[in-house]
RNA sequence: GGGCGAUUAGCUCAGUGGUAGAGCACUUCGUUGACAUCGAAGGGGUCACAAGUUCGAACCUUGUAUCGCCCA
């Protein structure tokens, strides 16, 4: 059967993937023949995703990779597998929820809401997997293992063979929580008002934005006043005024309210005087103005606005710091949606407490700092960017703005006039990277992970080698991340992830629940101090990690085993909330005390209703995926993993995570090679964007050009560190590619050349022997460029070979040997094609395993698919250099007559003669070896042997003979004369740079003795040419 | 402000001390028996700039300029 001119892509793709499927081409360990096992983690794509250029490239790269090695008889395994997505699947199932008319996720409740969720993952969560089957990725399909699996209410739809997952995380988190590496704490954190979760410092982004700076005053305690006087660099006096006042800049008026304290730098002359008094706060009821303190500190930069800085440590990183330095309280003024608190006591009373503390009379813990709410009723539940409105409204009103001059044209008249003095500047505003809203650094009690106490054998391992990052420039990147880095929220205020493993009960071992008496039991006097549920809400407690309820009931137990009676006996029982847990000890207790049964008190816990962030759970991929705690056999003969490829953008993410987390669960490195890559951007190396509307979806890519098309564009653009830039037109080119292969195999069994069994053929023609020997050079560069990660140059070595040497020469040398050639000549080079043909196919198959495996069954009958066909492994003792050689020689003689044919404009269908005298022995041997191709080639009809040119002859540039076209009535002595100068000129350079150096002592004497050998052979050669060039514009000025 | 990187042909980019390259685009020619998704021949570069190291620098060092990314 005839094959058709072009490979039909879209015909052919899925009809592969469907056998590749019915052989379990891809499981692992598939076509296995050696010991080594070769594993790939794959990134795990959200499970809310769809397939976009990222993907498609990342994941050919890791498909090159995994195809070569399972070829080559590895014990190859690709794990494939989604992550759970917590914002991003939360936000999704919320949306699909929203749009479909169901209940909201607050009207479902937790348990409902978590089951839709599951649905909707069974029902979507695949997509992504289907479309990375598209792109013919061969990862082991079977194991598709999900970052949730395992967790409650998971109906295992998707994922069926996943390990536990689930029991991973948990299990680790109780182990670092047991050794300290975990943490709770009440922390400024990011907070996300959308969302209304903390989200770690990765997921912030800082962008700039237009913003406004205002400037305020805040009038001194008392009417106070003093000499501001400000000095230029020479020390002169440029401003000096009486002032009751300090002036404060501020690009968020709102947080004014939870001030603190104004700070100063302690070197800042022009406030000296006013340090240690009192100063208020311009705004809120005027009966109730707060007063706070002026201090010093490092943090104000004396250069920037005025110099004085307001403190606002609940709402402000910097103030943060400064806060806790000078033990100023934190005053939270915001709920979690970013609205103005509304809960607590009035104003008034808020105010007359923080007035006390300012003055000394009192100090505050954190916690009832915290409870304070120090935002006026006006101004309570005001959205933040409407309180903004208004406290600047209400400031200014009052005459409390710094006010300046401004000059404004009315009626083409110059004018001035007094206004508030508000900059108009480029402000950096952190925005949440899922939510895209103003991110509120907030004070909230969270987990974190101790990652300073981490960090050491992940750095440890990339400073020894043990793990290696590409390009080299990621490391220094690693490092300095690592090397600074700060504590890990890891909770999460969602519903969708990984249960924080963690419950809390009342400490019931503090203050206030004392056995006064020391005889080992409680009273009744002691008992009713804790009857009052307010009392128990106010007081502390502790928490166990555990990972179930069983677990940490003992713990509880035991901690209760060492309270007096009757707590002692008080049973451990599991409530919502720790509201339901107060009343219900009091309650318990109540009871108590009316029957004296202490077996039927209960002591009521309650669990933390976060999550963990997504990534604690990605962090343990390597081994969550293999099955890890069990001992399983995965993780014997995968673990560790060899290759990680991934953005660049998730180095901190995810790499440096999993090297962290690893290290410290298992304490082996999770692979050995970090292989980052860039973005994957549109041809003009901007981002793609859905606004910009520059977005390539690969899978349209895939209907239109296929997949191998695409493939081999990742793979061709693949250079280590280098942008991506991806574009239609290159892809275009690409795919051009595979229709050259499709057809050059298509000349091959249309002349039988087929059949190869893989072994290499014997040749005795020189055109044979040569492109066996270029085969087998092509094979060993693409080894090379693999084993360093060198896609590009494995990709550009096979397009080069195919094209520029299969089917630009080979093809056309082997014309008239198939044609015209005895039938000896005419057997051994099909069966060179025919082999010639096959290892194009291998060789390739890594990077288009599509096209290729659709040739490798057109072209024979084969024992294996080639996605099990062995990768071959010779090299250069196939590479005959005689034939090498001779072959270039004839190259180049074809090269020299069509030039010189194209540029003296014979005509392109004319067959011309050639002329020749002094022909080495070399170089006759050559000629006649090859003479039928040449004059195909060249378009030559006879070769005559002269003692003189004829007049009229253009010459050829060739080393070992004198050839020449004799143009005679066509010559255009001109253009031939410009030809050879031409040809001098360049010839005359190179020589002259060669002389130079060989006439150097210096360089003779120390360069290498092969690079001065090899200088002096071309010398050689380049005179001999200027010699034949110059005779040839000797006679043509005979003409 | 700190860190990392880039600057090579019109464009996109390879090129780790020894004759400056590829693809695309461009010009001219071509219905040569696999392929017009093709073939042949061509034009086009002070390797950002400056100084240094070296027999020799696109490549190493230092500085300058411009651009990009990440973090504050």
């Amino acid at each position: 059967m005839a094959m058709e001119k072009t490979f039909n892509a879209s015909e052919a793709e899925p009809r592969i993937t469907a056998m590749w499927e019915r052989a379990g081409a891809f499981r692992a360990g598939a076509n296995r023949s050696r010991d080594e096992s070769f594993t790939i983690m794959i990134p795990p794509p959200n499970v809310t995703g769809a397939l976009h250029v990222g993907h498609a490239f990342n994941n050919t790269l890791q498909d090159i990779l995994i195809r070569w090695h399972r070829m080559r008889g590895f014990d190859t395994l690709w794990q494939p597998g989604q992550d759970h997505a917590g914002i991003a699947t939360q936000m999704q199932v919320e949306k699909m929820l929203a749009a479909s008319g169901q209940p909201s996720r607050g009207e479902l409740g937790r348990q409902k809401f978590l089951k839709k969720v599951w649905e909707w993952k069974g029902q979507y969560g695949g997509t992504i997997v289907e479309q990375l089957k598209r792109l013919g990725c061969s990862c082991d399909w079977n194991r598709n293992a999900f970052t949730m699996a395992g967790a409650e209410g998971d109906p295992r739809v998707g994922h069926e063979n996943s390990a536990n997952f689930h029991d991973a995380v948990i299990k680790v988190f109780v182990e670092m929580y047991d050794q300290g590496l975990i943490y709770r704490g009440k922390r400024l954190v990011n907070w996300d008002p959308h969302f209304e979760t903390a989200i770690s410092d990765l997921e912030v982004e800082n962008i700039e934005v237009a913003g406004h700076m205002w400037h305020f005053k805040y009038p001194l305690a008392g009417g106070a006043t003093y000499t501001y006087v400000e000095k230029d660099e020479d020390g002169n006096v440029t401003l000096e005024e009486e002032r009751d006042y300090i002036s404060i800049a501020t690009t968020r008026p709102e947080t004014m309210l939870g001030d603190g304290a104004v700070a100063v730098h302690p070197d800042d002359a022009r406030y000296a005087p006013i340090v240690g008094q009192l100063c208020e706060i311009p705004v809120g009821p005027k009966e109730h103005r707060r007063l706070i303190p002026i201090i010093t500190d490092e943090y104000p930069d004396m250069t920037f606005g005025s110099g004085a800085v307001k403190i606002t440590g609940a709402h402000d990183f910097n103030d943060y710091e400064v806060a806790k330095r000078g033990g100023i309280p934190l005053y939270r003024l915001m709920d979690t949606k970013g609205a103005m608190r509304s809960d607590g006591a009035s104003y008034d009373e808020a105010a007359t407490v923080a007035m006390d503390v300012s003055k000394g009379l009192q100090t505050l813990s954190i916690s009832e700092a915290d409870a304070l709410n120090l935002v006026p009723e006006d101004l309570r539940g005001l959205d933040r960017f409407e309180a903004r409105k208004a406290v600047v409204e209400q400031i200014t009103s009052e005459g409390l703005a710094v006010m300046v001059n401004e000059q404004y044209e009315d009626d083409g008249e110059l004018k001035s006039r007094i206004v508030p003095y508000v900059e108009n500047k480029p402000i950096m505003q952190p925005f949440g990277d899922r939510s895209k809203v103003v991110i509120e650094p907030m004070l909230t009690d969270q987990w974190f992970v101790d990652a300073e106490k981490v960090v050491g054998p992940a750095l440890e391992a990339v400073r020894s080698g043990e793990i290696k990052i590409m390009p080299e420039s990621g490391e220094k990147t690693y490092y300095h991340w690592l090397e600074n880095i700060e504590p890990w929220c890891i909770s999460r205020q969602l519903w969708w992830g990984h249960q924080i493993p963690v419950w809390y009960g009342f400490d019931l071992s503090g203050e206030g629940f004392k056995d006064d008496e020391g005889n080992g039991a409680l009273d009744l006097v002691e008992m009713g101090r804790l009857l009052s549920a307010q009392h128990l809400l106010k007081g502390d407690e502790r928490h166990h990690a555990a990972p179930d309820f069983e677990t940490v009931t003992q713990q509880f137990v035991d901690v209760l085993a060492g309270l007096p009676v009757p707590l002692n006996h008080a049973r451990v029982v599991e409530v919502e909330s720790r509201n339901a847990a107060a009343d219900a000890l009091s309650e318990s207790l109540a009871e108590y005390a009316a029957n004296q049964d202490p077996t039927k008190l209960i002591y009521p816990v309650w669990r933390d209703a976060d999550v963990l962030d997504t990534w604690f759970s990605s962090g343990l991929w390597p081994i969550g995926t293999l099955g890890w705690p069990e001992d399983t056999d995965e993780m014997k003969h995968y673990f560790p993993t060899d290759v990680l490829i991934t953005g660049f953008d998730i180095l901190f993410f995810w790499v440096a995570r999993m090297i962290m987390m690893q290290k410290a669960v298992v304490n082996d490195i999770p692979f050995h090679t970090v292989y980052l890559h860039q973005l994957v951007r549109d041809e003009k190396g901007k981002k793609m964007s859905k606004t910009t509307g520059n977005v390539i979806d690969p899978l349209e890519i895939v209907d239109e050009f296929g997949a191998d098309a695409l493939r081999f564009t990742n793979a061709q653009m693949a250079a280590l560190g280098g942008v991506l830039k991806l574009s239609t037109q290159k892809i275009t080119g690409y795919r051009n590619f595979t229709t050259k292969l499709w057809n050059a195999a298509r000349f091959a069994e249309m002349n039988e050349a087929v059949g190869s069994d893989g072994t290499v053929p014997e040749a005795t023609a020189t055109v044979n022997k040569w492109i066996i020997g270029e085969t087998a050079k092509v094979r060993e560069t693409v080894d090379a460029a693999l084993e360093a990660y060198r896609f590009n140059d494995a990709a550009n070595a096979l397009y080069a070979f195919v094209w520029g040497k299969v089917c630009d020469w080979y093809v056309e040398f082997s014309k008239p040997l198939l044609l015209d050639g005895d039938d000896a000549t005419k057997a051994e080079t099909q069966a060179v094609m025919a082999w010639v043909i096959d290892q194009c196919v291998v060789l390739l198959h890594p990077i288009m395993p599509f096209i290729t495996e659709e040739l490798w069954g057109t072209l024979g009958e084969r024992k294996k698919i080639l996605a099990h066909t062995d990768w071959p492994t010779y090299g250069s003792e196939l590479v005959d250099a005689a034939a090498d050689a001779e072959m270039n020689w004839v190259i180049g003689l074809i090269e020299e007559i069509r030039s010189v044919r194209a540029q003296m404009h014979v005509p392109a269908g004319l067959k011309v003669p050639v002329v020749v005298r002094n022909m080495s022995v070399e170089a006759k041997a050559a000629y006649e070896g090859n003479e039928a191709l040449i004059k195909k080639l060249a378009r030559m009809d006879a070769l005559h042997v002269v003692t003189d040119f004829p007049k009229g002859t253009a010459a050829l540039s060739v080393t070992g003979a004198e050839f020449g076209l004799p143009l005679a009535d066509i010559i255009d002595v001109d253009a031939e004369k410009a030809r050879l100068e031409k040809s001098l000129g360049k010839l005359a350079k190179e020589i002259g740079g060669m002389r130079g150096r060989l006439g150097n002592p210096k360089f003779v004497e120390s360069a290498p003795d092969e690079v001065v050998e090899e200088t002096r052979a071309n010398l050689a050669e380049r005179e001999e040419e200027e010699g034949l060039m110059k005779a040839a514009l000797k006679r043509l000025a005979e003409i």
